[in-house]
DNA sequence: GCAAACTCGGACTAATTGAGTCCTATATCC
DNA sequence: GGATATAGGACTCAATTAGTCCGAGTTTGC
C-alpha cells in the first residue's frame, strides 16, 4: 500500500513543470518527456490521460503540445493520480461495491472505509500548488514524533480527530 | 496506491479476532483461519510474520495458539499491516534511500517525502481499537463534502494545515 | 499539395509483485 | 509414540505494471 505507481509519479513530474509556464507557453510530450529523463511514449500516453481527466489540454499539429487547464491551486493532488492508480482506496470494498464474499458479517469494512473516507477528503483538499511548493505542503515540515515502542500516543490521535469534525 | 494487500487485509482480521480474547485465551491458527473463512496455510503464515513482528505471541504443541501481546489500543494500525506491505512509503526515494537516478535535481522527491511523513505520521498514531471500534475512528462518520468540480476547495485545507502544526 | 511536427490510441511484450500451496522440521502434551 | 501445534523455506500461478511499437489523424509552413 501507499506507493505512488512510476506513471503517477511522472504525471506530478509532468503536471508540475506545466504549471510553471506562462499562460500562453505550451510544450510538447517530447520536451517534457526529455526534460525530466522520462521515457517518450510512455510520457505520451500519459499526458493523453490526463487530457481525458481534465487537467491539461492538448493541440495538434507543428506547434502542438501540452498546457494546464487550470493553475496549479486549482487542480486536486489526488486528480492527478487518480487516473494512474487501478484500486484507489484502501480495499475494493470501500464503494459500497460488492463482489467482497465476506461483505455481510465482515467486520473490517467499515473501519476500511472510514479511513479510507478520511484520507481521501485530505488528498482531494490538497492543492498541487501546496503539495509542490517548498514550504510547508501539508503544514508538516516540523517532525513528528515517533513512538517507538509501537506504543500509541493518543495526543496526537485527539488532535486529528478534533480536526477532523 | 493506497490498496491494502489482502494479507494486510487477514492480519487486520486475525488481530481484530484475537483483540476480542480474554487475557488468558488463545487460538490456533487453523481456528483463525476457518472463522475468518481465510486460507489456512497463508494465515499461519501471516501469524509468524506478525509474531516477528511482536504482534502476537505464540505458543506450541497440542493446546498452542496465537494471542496478543498487548492490548488493542496499545497497538498501531501501521504496526499490523507494515510486515505486508513491501514498500511502505508513497516512492522508494522517501527513506532518503539513493536509487533513484533522478535524485538530485528531483523536484518531487521534497514534496512525496513531506506527503508520506503526514501519512505515517497518523496512522501510527492510530490504534487498532481506534480503527476498529465503531462509533469515530478518526472521527470521521461525519460526511466530508466531495467537490464534483475538481477543483480544491481551500476551507478544509486550511483545517488540515492547523492541525498539523 | 506535400512534408514535417505534433497528438491519438490500440496492441503487444517483459518484468515485477501478489496470493496461495506444498512440504518438511520442530515443539508440546497426553 | 501419536496427535496437534507452530516454523519456515521453496515453489507455482495469476494479476498488475512498465514500457515499447506502430499506424492513424491533425495542423502548420513551404
Amino acid at each position: 500500500m501507499w506507493k505512488l505507481s512510476r506513471k503517477s509519479e511522472y504525471a506530478l513530474m509532468v503536471v508540475q513543470r506545466l504549471g510553471a509556464l506562462g499562460p500562453s507557453e505550451q510544450l510538447p510530450a517530447s520536451v517534457l518527456a526529455d526534460d525530466g529523463d522520462l521515457p517518450r511514449d510512455l510520457t505520451a500516453k500519459i499526458l493523453q490521460e490526463l487530457r481525458q481527466a481534465g487537467i491539461v489540454q492538448s493541440s495538434r499539429g507543428v506547434a502542438g503540445g501540452y498546457r494546464l487547464v487550470r493553475p496549479l491551486d486549482s487542480v486536486a493532488f489526488l486528480d492527478v493520480v487518480r487516473p494512474f492508480e487501478e484500486h484507489l482506496g484502501l480495499a475494493d470494498c470501500v464503494d459500497g461495491d460488492g463482489g467482497c464474499k465476506r461483505a455481510e458479517g465482515c467486520t473490517l469494512q467499515g473501519p476500511v472505509a472510514r479511513l479510507n473516507h478520511w484520507l481521501m477528503g485530505h488528498l482531494r483538499g490538497l492543492s498541487m500548488a501546496e503539495f509542490v511548493g517548498p514550504g510547508r505542503g501539508l503544514g508538516l515540515t516540523v517532525d513528528m514524533p515517533q513512538p517507538s515502542t509501537g506504543r500509541v500516543s493518543s495526543d496526537r490521535l485527539g488532535s486529528v480527530r478534533r480536526n477532523a469534525l
